[in-house]
DNA sequence: TAAATCGCATAATACAATGTTATAAATTTG
DNA sequence: CAAATTTATAACATTGTATTATGCGATTTA
C-alpha cells in the first residue's frame, strides 16, 4: 500500500495565495515571508501531488486544470482551519461554549432569564440550554452529567454532585396601595385575618411559614397553594390576597401592580447551586457560575 | 491584532485519535507514532489553544466540551485533507478531471458516446461535458480555450489550433436485404438509378462524391439531402433509398435493418482533432484524446 | 542585439516542528 | 500496597519551513 502522504496546510496556503495574486513574489508577500521559501513550498506540493500546478503565460502563474479541481476542497480547508482557531481563540476568552442549566421551573421565568440575556451580551458564541424541572430530576440530570449546573432546593445532597447553599430573603408582597405599604417591616400580627397565598403545604418554605406565625400566635389564613413565587405574585397583582415570596420573584413584579416590604422574622429562601462533582467544568461555565452567584448576592441574608 | 496562528493537522489527528481511541497510548499506535510524541502533540496543541483537551476518568481520556464544540470542524478538515491527497493520487494515476470535448452534433450521436463510455467505466472520478456545435463554433471555443478538446471537419487551421486530420473510410449503405449485397464492392456505376441521401451539397464530403460519380459518368440521382451521416443511415433503414457515409456511422446502424459493404474508388472523410495550442492539457485530456484517437484506428484510410 | 529588469528556482544554512528512546511520575488494578 | 499500565518529561535525531545569496530564463529597454 502507497503512503497516504497528506499535503501540509502551509503548502495549501502557498499554492491558493498563488492563485489569488498571480504571482509566486506576490503570493510569498501575502503570506509575510520570502519569495524563495514560497517557492519551495510550492514545489514540494508539485512534487507530492505529481502534477504541474502551474502553467506560466505571459508572466502570469495560471493554476493547472487538475489544481483547479482540487481548490474547491482547498478552499474549504483553509476556511475551517481559520475557523477552528478563531473559535479556539473565543473559547480562551470565554466567548464560545455551551452551557446546559437545569433549574426549577420559578428560575426559569423569574431571575434565570435576566442573568443569563446579560450573560450572554458580549459572549455571541455562546448557547445555553435551559431546563426546569422539579427538584428530584434535576439531582438526576447533575448524577447522569446531563447538565453542568443546577439551580434547585431542598437539596439533601449527594456524594457526585457539588453543592452551594444559599439563602435569599424572603419579602411580603401585596397589591399596590394596600395599608401594608405604610409599614416598613412586615412581621406575621401584620397579615392577621388576611389570606395569604402560599406554596405546597409539603414544601420546606410553607412549613417555616407556618411555623413562624406558629410562634407568633397568628392564624394563617391559607387562601390559595400554589407551586411557584411567581404564581403567587401574579395572583397577588390580581388582588386575590398577600404572599410571603423570595425577594428575587418580588422585585420583578415590583411596578407591576406590586409592592413588598422585608418580612420579619427572617425566613430564608434557601437554593443549591448544584453541579456535577466528577464532570470538569469548561470555563465558561465556571464564569456563568460566578457571575450568576454574583448576582444572587444583592437579594442573600448576611451570613 | 492577535497572531492567527492555526494548529498543525498532526496536531488535530491526534486529538482525533484520542478521541476515537479512548488513551493517548492507544491512539499513538494508531497514527503509528511513539506514545511521547503523541502526548507531545497533545501538550502543545492544549497550550496553543489555551484550555483543557481532556480529563482523565477511570482511565479514559474524556475530551473536554471545548474540544467537543471544535471536534466536527476538525473532523471535516481532516476528512478534506484526506480527500485531497487522494484526488491528487487519483489525477496523477490519471482516474480524477474534466474534460470537455466540442464536437460536431454526428458525432455526440454515433462513435463518440461508446467511446466516453468505454472511457469513464474505471476511472470514476473523470467527468465530461460533450458539446456539439457547428464547425465555426467549435474553432472559436478552441480559440478561446473554452474546451480541452474538438472533433470537426473542414477544418481550415488556426495558429492557435493543434490539429491532427484523420481520413476514415467511406462505405455504401443500404437497406437489408437488397441485391447491393450480392457485391463485395460497391461502385458509383451499382448505384445508377437509385435514389440517394447525402449530405449537404455545400459540404466537402458531397463535392467530392459528386465527382467520382462525374468521373464514373453515373448520374447522381439526389433524393435526399441531410445534415449528418447519422440521419442518412436512419433514412436509409427505412428505406428510402441508399447512401455513402462515414463507417463509423455506418457499424452503428448494421443490424438495425441496414447493412454496408465497402465504396469504391475511396472516398475519404476527413476529420480533425482539434486542441488549443497554448493551454497545456490535463494528463486525463491527453490520455482521452488517445484513447480516442486509438478507437478510430480500425476506420481509418491506411496512409 | 546587448543590457537591464523581472520573476522564479536553487543552494547553503538557521531554527522550529516532529519524531525517536530512555525514564520518571502518576494512576489503575489485583 | 505492589504490580501493571498509562502519561509526562528529557535528551537527541530528523524533517519541515524559514532565511539570505545567487543563478537562470524571459520580457523590456537602450
Amino acid at each position: 500500500m502507497a503512503k497516504h502522504k497528506t499535503p501540509r496546510v502551509r503548502q495549501l496556503e502557498a499554492l491558493m495565495a498563488v492563485i489569488n495574486n498571480g504571482s509566486v513574489t506576490a503570493a510569498a508577500a501575502d503570506l509575510g515571508i520570502s519569495q524563495p521559501a514560497a517557492s519551495r513550498l510550492l514545489a514540494d506540493l508539485g512534487k507530492e501531488f505529481g502534477f504541474q500546478l502551474f502553467n506560466k503565460r505571459e508572466g502570469q502563474m495560471v493554476p493547472s486544470q487538475e489544481v483547479r479541481l482540487l481548490q474547491p476542497d482547498i478552499q474549504r480547508v483553509l476556511e475551517l482551519m481559520r475557523q477552528i482557531s478563531e473559535v479556539s481563540r473565543d473559547i480562551t476568552n470565554r466567548k464560545a461554549g455551551h452551557i446546559r442549566i437545569a433549574c426549577l421551573p420559578g428560575f426559569a421565568t423569574s431571575h434565570l432569564p435576566d442573568i443569563v440575556a446579560d450573560f450572554l451580551q458580549d459572549r455571541p458564541g455562546v448557547s445555553m440550554t435551559i431546563e426546569p424541572d422539579r427538584p428530584e430530576r434535576i439531582l438526576e440530570w447533575m448524577i447522569g452529567e446531563q447538565f453542568d449546573f443546577g439551580i434547585t432546593d431542598g437539596f439533601v445532597g449527594h456524594p457526585a454532585v457539588d453543592r452551594q447553599d444559599v439563602q435569599v430573603r424572603s419579602v411580603c408582597v401585596f397589591p399596590d396601595g394596600n395599608e401594608l405599604a405604610e409599614k416598613s417591616v412586615i412581621s406575621p400580627a401584620d397579615l392577621a385575618g388576611r389570606s395569604i397565598i402560599h406554596t405546597r403545604k409539603e414544601s420546606d418554605f410553607y412549613l417555616q411559614l407556618s411555623r413562624i406565625f406558629q410562634d407568633a400566635h397568628v392564624a394563617l389564613n391559607s387562601r390559595i397553594e400554589v407551586r411557584q413565587f411567581t404564581a403567587a405574585c401574579e395572583l397577588v397583582c390580581n388582588g386575590v390576597g398577600v404572599s410571603v415570596v423570595s425577594e428575587l420573584d418580588a422585585v420583578k413584579y415590583a411596578g407591576r401592580g406590586l409592592s413588598f416590604r422585608p418580612f420579619a422574622p427572617s425566613l430564608p429562601h434557601a437554593i443549591s447551586l448544584v453541579r456535577p462533582t466528577l464532570k470538569k467544568p469548561s470555563l465558561v461555565t465556571l464564569e456563568f457560575i460566578e457571575y450568576f452567584t454574583k448576582s444572587l448576592q444583592p437579594y442573600l441574608i448576611a451570613p
